[in-house]
RNA sequence: UGGGCUAUCGCCAAGCGGUAAGGCACAGGACUUUGACUCCUGCAGUCGCUGGUUCGAAUCCAGCUAGCCCAG
């Protein structure tokens, strides 16, 4: 019964990989931990105490976890494909007036692109991650996501992106779980750390100031610009678009006596359309790059339900293709912030149908 | 330099003799594997200045100062 399947499971040194580690050893897989090395600067030292996917405690933490689980343990460099796709793509989107989603990029090329190219070069079957998503084989053949047992916790958004190719060689033994159970399981087995806070903020701006990490990488000083109205009126001056997204209230520092939100970027004219939360409202999302995976391909207008952003609760729409890679989401009720370089995720039911990369609202 | 009006938190703004509403902005926190949104908490010992009336004034009176408007 013994299953000798090889496994490399990508550690983070938090508690959702490292009970995966052990889950996928106890169902008698050939487990191999590896932690990515993506940004940090191994000659400085940083007090950090978040853990999650990408925290600086990471090699240490998941070192040892692999030690007690006792299964083997590598540390990759993947600095180079970070770079190019995450923090390069990220800083270009927001010189462009967009708003990325570095997580989504990092699952797709560099957790797994890159993390099961080279694990497949060392021989393994698989690769395996501490996500919370399932990954299912459907009856017409293709794999998808399939929402976590917990849906408070679900990430199946942030990996819409995988590929047929990286779902078929993908474990994710921790989605059958809820987080509570994943922590009990943690403590049952005395992995210290078990109390590790979840992570959050993007991995390689721990201050969270990213336009600060922005202007600093590049270099040089942001624009400043005009913030204006719909109708055209010049309401003040914006410290430079990076700063800003849309649906953003905090930080305008624009006293209109209602709240003001962030309506548009401008990027070719330097300016920030500024609206009341009225106007941020609509029910189209346009979208491209699309990505499948309950279906090979959108055919005919379909009804799911989609998220626009991550932390969204989801809304009724209809997609349709409207280009060779575009779809338009018409959605039963007005969503607000449609905000472009977001990504839209189509479900049904609790299965991933594919998403895209939100281009506007129409 | 004749007349009129207004001066309350960074902005807007209640208050009309009884011991400083509210909104916006801002700050901190919660939430969150992105950016946001949202939620919670905080935010005028003082009402342009100086006197006066009153048990008691931001509220009434006088003078001063500043700004706005109409005349010149």
């Amino acid at each position: 019964m013994k299953n000798t399947k090889k496994v490399v499971v990508g550690m983070s040194g938090g508690v959702d990989s490292s009970v995966a580690a052990f889950l996928l050893k106890e169902q008698g897989y050939d487990v191999i931990g590896v932690t990515m090395q993506i940004w940090q600067d191994e000659d400085r030292v940083i007090e950090e105490e978040n853990g999650g996917c990408c925290g600086l405690t990471a090699v240490d933490d998941a070192r040892r976890v692999a030690s007690d689980l006792d299964i083997p343990y590598y540390v990759m460099n993947f600095k180079r494909e970070f770079k190019e796709n995450v923090i390069d793509y990220f800083i270009d989107e927001y010189l462009h007036g967009r708003t990325p989603n570095p997580c989504i990029a990092c699952n797709r090329y560099v957790k797994w692109e890159s993390l099961l190219k080279r694990s497949m070069d060392i021989g393994a079957d698989y690769i395996a991650t501490g996500h919370y998503a399932r990954i299912k084989k459907l009856p017409n053949g293709r794999y998808t996501l399939q929402r976590s047992a917990t849906l408070a916790k679900d990430q199946t958004y942030a990996l819409y992106n995988l590929t047929q190719e990286q779902l078929s060689r993908t474990l994710m033994p921790v989605g059958e779980y809820t987080k509570d159970e994943v922590r009990e399981i943690a403590e049952q087995i005395k992995l210290r750390v078990a109390n590790k806070p979840d992570s959050q903020d993007i991995c390689f701006v721990p201050d969270g100031d990213y336009a600060g990490f922005i202007e600093e990488t590049l270099d040089t000083k942001l624009q400043t610009g005009n913030f204006v109205t719909l109708d055209g009126k010049i309401l003040g001056k914006h410290k430079g678009i990076v700063h800003y997204t849309v649906g953003q209230r905090k930080g305008l520092g624009l006293a209109l006596g209602y709240p003001a939100f962030v309506i548009e970027i401008r990027p070719e004219t330097n300016e920030v359309v500024i609206g009341t939360n009225e106007d941020s409202l609509s029910i189209y999302v346009r979208a491209n790059k699309l990505n499948f995976m309950s279906i090979e391909d959108l055919t005919e207008p379909m009804r799911v339900f989609a998220k626009i952003r991550y932390n969204h609760k989801g809304a009724w729409c209809t997609i349709e293709k409207t280009g060779e890679d575009e779809v338009l989401c018409t959605f039963e009720e007005q969503q607000r912030a449609i905000t472009p370089g977001q990504a839209v995720v189509f479900y049904d039911g609790d299965y991933v149908v594919g998403g895209g990369t939100i281009i506007g609202d129409k």
